[in-house]
DNA sequence: TGTCGTACTACGACTGTCGGAGTAAATATA
DNA sequence: TATATTTACTCCGACAGTCGTAGTACGACA
């Protein structure tokens, strides 16, 4: 099973987590999870990753901490809530990713094309 | 015209190069030129990021260095050619690019769906 | 003579990711 | 009940690739 290297998904981590919070509300843990399940095992995030990526998207306005009190549901979780200010930084990277994905192909063998 | 940051595109310099240097020797200045060109300008990769490449895979043996010497066609220019290991490693690079493709596309607000 | 295009090189800074270690509560297993 | 595993993080220092800035130097053109 071919895994990917964090130089290639790099720069994409942002949209990623942003994705899994367009509904609702998370958690590093379940975020982590559920990027492992959507990609079918192909990229598990690193803790220290996913985390710092938090904290980076926090201070730049994309997302919100809060933290759960009642714990009725088990441990204490620090979940995350993405703003406006997220949801358009999502959409602008959503588009930039269009764009990359096009000039990328410019530069890989196409079929028949010898290499 | 929107660009690209180097930040999405960063992890497929190598690739981006080496494509390049697939069917003939070139140099920085001139690959610098056909990634803008090929690029229809929405790429435009920095001189120091691509000399540090070149640096970068010589040492990790993807490409050989030599100098024109015969100076006949303009100034002296350090060209480089592309090694097996070098297409080997291209080749695995398209093949890592597509299975990220894929995983990213899944994280990507397709049409129709709220954001 | 001066400016523009060509073709680099050097250096220090910055950002995102990583490996490793550690903490601690909740849940499952024996 | 005791222990192991899972959950849910946090901190730290290291590293790689990119960047900004600056500088060099040659050739062509006006």
């Amino acid at each position: 099973m071919a895994e990917i290297s964090s130089d290639v998904i790099r720069g994409y981590n942002d949209i990623i987590i942003l994705y899994l919070l367009l509904n609702d509300p998370s958690y590093g843990y379940e975020i982590s999870k559920q990027i492992r399940t959507l990609s079918e095992d192909k990229y598990i995030i690193k803790e220290t990753t996913l985390y710092s990526a938090f904290t980076r998207m926090e201070k730049n306005g994309f997302i919100e901490s809060f933290v759960n009190e009642d714990l009725a549901g088990g441990k204490k979780r620090t979940y995350y809530r993405i703003t406006p200010a997220g949801r358009e930084y999502y959409r602008t990277k959503c588009e930039e990713w269009t764009l990359t994905k096009e000039v990328i192909e410019k530069f890989i063998a196409g079929e028949g094309r010898a290499v």
